[in-house]
RNA sequence: AGGAACGUAGCUCAGUUGGUUAGAGCAUCGCCUCGACAAGGCGAGGGUCGUCGGUUCGAAUCCGACCGUUCCUACCA
């Protein structure tokens, strides 16, 4: 058999089942679907994708084997505003502008970029090994999907719940769009407080200072307001002022919003610039004057030097002007948050615009009680408060954006300004009963992305058609995504799926954590602290990995300070994991915690624990591959111990998979495999298979077992490690073996099993102690393991006399003795070391391999630690409300205790005298 | 400011409803190429479970306060 070698096995077998058509849904058994968080089409697979389908093609693998009739929709998003960034840039480098190639132009443009460069997620998620059913994949842009958006927009209008208005939106000046509130990203900054001095309107020599992060927001303000209980004010309430630069009169109110402590307890109101400021023009029936841009500059309706400058210059020329006028009357460093766009890093700004929204009210209430009463579950339950967080407070949803690429807005304007919604311009007029003559203009805006993914899980599966798949798989059972994603898109999914389905879209989502660098920083591009997937499983030189790392860096200066971080965390680059171990890692961190260091030592180990079974199962091959035959085989003490072991793990992992336990299961896997399974059954078997003397019928059980259990392994293990558990069972004869592929074999099942009760376990457990005492005796003493050592056995029960002498070889195979025997007499022990197990003593006489001192040393680390123990457990006893309070089997386990660590002490004692006085 | 979470070995993390001596991986130290596996085997060391109180016969686990870290939401111009 060759070494383990990932990249030589994986690829291969993905293109074997996806040309098979494992992936398809079965047709049989019980329907369980889930739908894919759309990627970005134009995107590539990060480390959080990677994450989050390790975990649901475990879930789909293991449901497949249980014979469900599954299906893992696949499907990508148009991801409107990313993508026209990236077209925009593919343009700019032709020196072209989107406006010179107009509107279809550039939507044909970014089809074509997504042909070319949009199918690269799907090659990374089949690298992955995700069973995606791509035979129906899915694009919100799609005819179909697209129809599904129309249908869904235009119902929602005609019952009202969309509408149009000029509102308060967050605009990002360099896309020239509106953004979504979860699109902006505030953080703390350095800047300045500027306090300017407004005269008063009647009385310029009397000035009333106001405080401003946003010098050039004065042009648009229309009041300034104080707190009507602050009396250094009252007197100017009422009264006008004169607003500097712009030279018109505003009025000073009165509004309990403004807080008297801060600054000077003047505001000034800026309604068509501002949040809170609006609130307060609404309340007080300002004006708003927007003196604004689309594109970040200033109006025209402003004073004419500032019209046409960019916002930041207009802000240096105001406060420049200010100050010729003295009316500047300090400048203060001051930290504020500053809201910049997610995706471009401009500060965004509030605008005043034409926008089209969703009136969310009627739809959140069914969709809030959904999950209040249990139909959809988040899991963990914690995230529900997220969501019923972001469901109580939700404000109308802006749904249109200024963009080009995306589902344009079903809407038509006749020369009048009256707006028409409709399915098609034809529609429109046969509807509204418009004549050709009369020219209808569509909207320009397209709607926001998250409007088409709101109705993933019923678009994909054809609706408004009422389709089989529909029928079949929606409600879906699961989604599984993280939670900056609940306010989203999960929240928009359950309110637009209860409308238009009246169902729920799943009935539980799997919120998971955050996979963060080895130092819990969130990878970015940006920080140049990001891994990707594809380079853990292939492997990557420090040099390749630096220059990924710093291609297209914002900041040119961080160049220097990634390459140095990347060459100390990765000196020599990354090696080859492959997909296997990067998957097993994800699911070994996937607990129930928040966010997950991501190590690539836990790859690494996870790697050689790859090659651990790829190496147990090239023993099981040796080992069976000359078959012994016998009509009655009979099953050794290991044989039935591994069995319940097996049944036992395979209980566990399903337990913990029903709970999303990824880690749990994971652990329970590797745990088995390596601890119960390499280290102690294949040794195990390895004296019944090589002895001569061994029974037939026993050679014969063994060899069954072996493969039995290693099949069954393969078939637990695959839903995290596919691609080596399909290699090594393809691999195994086909009579031990069900079906074409593993995908297909039924995934074990297993009730709980009582270990405890178990003769065979304790057997063993026996032979793991006794084992352990002496490799502990030959590890302090560094007695070399082909060295063969006597031992004697003293004291004991009738229990230990019977194991000892049933299972004799297997001790000698597993710790190499020379001799084994009992004795009758303890005064005549030569001196030896000693260890106790349970009263057993067991003696390794000294004579040419112990060192005494090294002996002493380790007799008095035993003492000591068994005093320990016996001061603990005589205070709980005298304590006599323990005594007394404590359930009678916990106190009796205490004095049993006690008993076996007093006799075990004075043991150790006296083996401790006798050796010191050789 | 409000809300939430977290703090367990040098590092990354498990620890189910309170009940044997708090576990694992990595790292560390010692021995070993013995016919599956050096991507390995065997052995060992390492924790007053953030701090202080409380409830309890008994607390890593439940409660409170504090310290520290992080996230979310909203912001004071």
């Amino acid at each position: 058999m060759e070494k383990y070698d990932p990249k030589k096995i994986e690829q291969p077998l993905y293109q074997a089942w996806e040309s098979a058509g494992y992936f398809a849904p079965s047709g049989q058994g019980e329907p369980f679907s889930i739908a894919i968080p759309p990627p970005n089409v134009t995107g590539t697979l990060h480390m959080g994708h990677a994450f989050q389908h390790s975990l649901v093609d475990a879930i789909i693998r293991r449901k497949r084997m249980q014979g469900n009739n599954t299906l893992w929709q696949m499907g990508t998003d148009h991801a409107g505003i990313s993508t026209q960034i990236i077209v925009a840039e593919q343009l700019a480098k032709k020196g072209l502008k989107p406006s010179d190639i107009g509107r279809e132009a550039f939507i044909e443009t970014a089809f074509e970029w997504k042909e070319t460069s949009g199918g690269q997620i799907s090659q990374q998620l089949r690298r992955m090994g995700a069973s995606l059913h791509w035979e129906t994949e899915r694009f919100t842009l799609d005819e179909g999907l697209s129809m599904a958006v129309i249908e869904v927009f235009t119902r929602l209008f005609d019952e009202g719940l969309i509408y149009r208005g000029k509102r308060l939106v967050n605009w990002d000046p360099k896309l020239a769009t509106s953004i979504s509130d979860l699109e902006v990203i505030s953080e703390e900054e350095q800047g300045s407080l500027w306090h300017i001095r407004y005269p008063l309107a009647d009385d310029s020599a009397e000035t009333l200072v106001v405080a401003t992060t946003r010098p050039e927001t004065m042009l648009g303000d229309a009041a300034v307001a104080v707190h009507p209980d602050d009396d250094r004010y009252q007197h100017l309430i009422g009264r006008s002022l004169m607003l500097p630069l712009s030279n018109r009169v505003i009025p000073i109110i009165a509004d309990a919003y403004v807080d008297p402590e801060f600054g000077t307890g003047c505001v000034k109101i800026t309604p068509a610039h501002d949040f809170n400021d609006y609130e307060v023009g609404q309340r007080h029936d300002l004006p708003l004057i927007s003196i604004m841009n689309p594109d970040g500059t200033i109006a025209d309706n402003a004073p004419s030097p500032y019209v046409g400058l960019d916002r930041f210059e207009a802000r240096k020329k105001i406060v420049h002007d200010l100050n010729q006028a003295d009316l500047i009357a300090s400048i203060n460093d001051h930290r504020l948050m500053v809201p910049r766009g997610e995706k471009t890093g401009v500060v965004i700004e509030p605008l005043l615009s034409d926008q089209w929204f969703v009136r969310v009210e009627a739809l959140a209430k069914p969709a809030i009680e959904a999950v209040e009463d249990g139909s959809i579950k988040f899991i963990p339950k914690q995230a529900e408060n997220i969501y019923f967080a972001w469901m109580r407070e939700l404000k109308d949803w802006c749904i249109s954006r200024q963009q080009w690429w995306g589902h344009r807005i079903p809407a038509w304007y006749d020369p009048e300004g009256n707006i028409y919604v409709g399915r098609s311009l034809e529609e429109v007029r046969t509807q509204f009963s418009i004549p050709e003559a009369v020219a209808l203009r569509q909207d320009d805006d397209v709607l926001d992305t998250w409007f088409s993914s709101a109705l993933w899980t019923f678009s994909t599966l054809g609706w408004p058609e009422k389709t089989k798949a529909l029928e079949t798989f929606h409600t879906t059972n699961l989604m599984v995504t993280g939670h900056d994603i609940i306010s989203f898109w999960v929240s928009r999914m359950i309110m637009m799926t209860l409308k238009f389905m009246d169902e729920v879209p799943f009935k539980e989502v799997y919120i998971h954590g955050l996979v963060t660098d080895a130092e819990g920083q969130k990878m970015s591009k940006s920080k140049g602290n990001g891994l990707d997937p594809m380079d853990i499983i292939d492997g990557i030189s420090a040099d390749a990995l630096i220059a990924k790392r710093t291609q297209n860096l914002l900041q040119e200066r961080q160049r220097a300070k990634i390459e140095k971080a990347t060459r100390k965390e990765f000196p020599n680059g990354i090696e080859p994991f492959g997909t296997d171990a990067l998957r097993f890692t994800f699911c070994a961190i996937a607990t129930s915690a928040r966010s997950m260091r991501f190590d690539l030592k836990r790859v690494e180990g996870y790697r050689n624990f790859c090659n651990k079974l790829w190496n147990a199962a090239n023993f099981v091959a040796m080992s069976t591959n000359q078959p012994i035959h016998h009509e009655a085989p009979i099953a050794s003490v290991a044989d039935h111990w591994i069995r319940l072991q097996f049944g036992h793990t395979t209980h566990i992992v399903n337990q913990a998979m029903d709970n999303y336990r990824f880690d749990l299961a994971a652990k329970a896997i590797y745990e088995f495999v390596w601890d119960e399974f390499c280290d102690w059954y294949l040794e195990l078997s390895k004296p019944v298979l090589t002895a001569d003397a061994t029974n037939t019928a026993m050679k014969a059980g063994t060899q069954a077992c072996l493969v039995e259990i290693l099949e069954g392994i393969l078939r637990l293990a695959h839903p995290f490690i596919p691609f080596i558990t399909e290699t090594l069972w393809l691999a195994l004869p086909q009579s031990e073996r069900q079906g074409p592929s593993l995908m297909l074999a039924a995934y074990p099942e297993h009730g709980p099993v009582d270990l405890d009760a178990a003769t065979e376990v304790a057997d063993i457990r026996w032979i793991k102690n006794i084992v352990g005492a002496l490799r502990n005796i030959r590890g302090e003493q560094d007695i070399p393991p082909n060295k063969a050592i006597p031992i004697l056995f003293t004291q004991g029960a009738k229990s230990d006399r019977e194991r000892q002498s049933k299972f004799a070889d297997l001790i000698t195979a597993l710790v190499k003795t020379s001799d084994m025997s009992w004795l009758e007499d303890e005064t005549n022990a030569p001196p030896s070391a000693i260890q106790l197990v349970g009263t057993l003593k067991i003696l390794v006489p000294l004579a040419g391999l112990i060192d005494t001192q090294a002996e002493i040393e380790r007799l008095d680390k035993a003492i000591n630690k068994i005093q320990q123990d016996i001061i603990r457990v005589e205070q709980k006893l005298a304590n006599e409300a323990f005594v007394n309070n404590a359930p009678a089997d916990i106190v009796e386990k205490e004095k049993a205790k006690i008993q076996s660590y007093q006799s075990a002490k004075i043991d150790l004692e006296n083996q401790k005298a006798r050796i010191a006085a050789i």
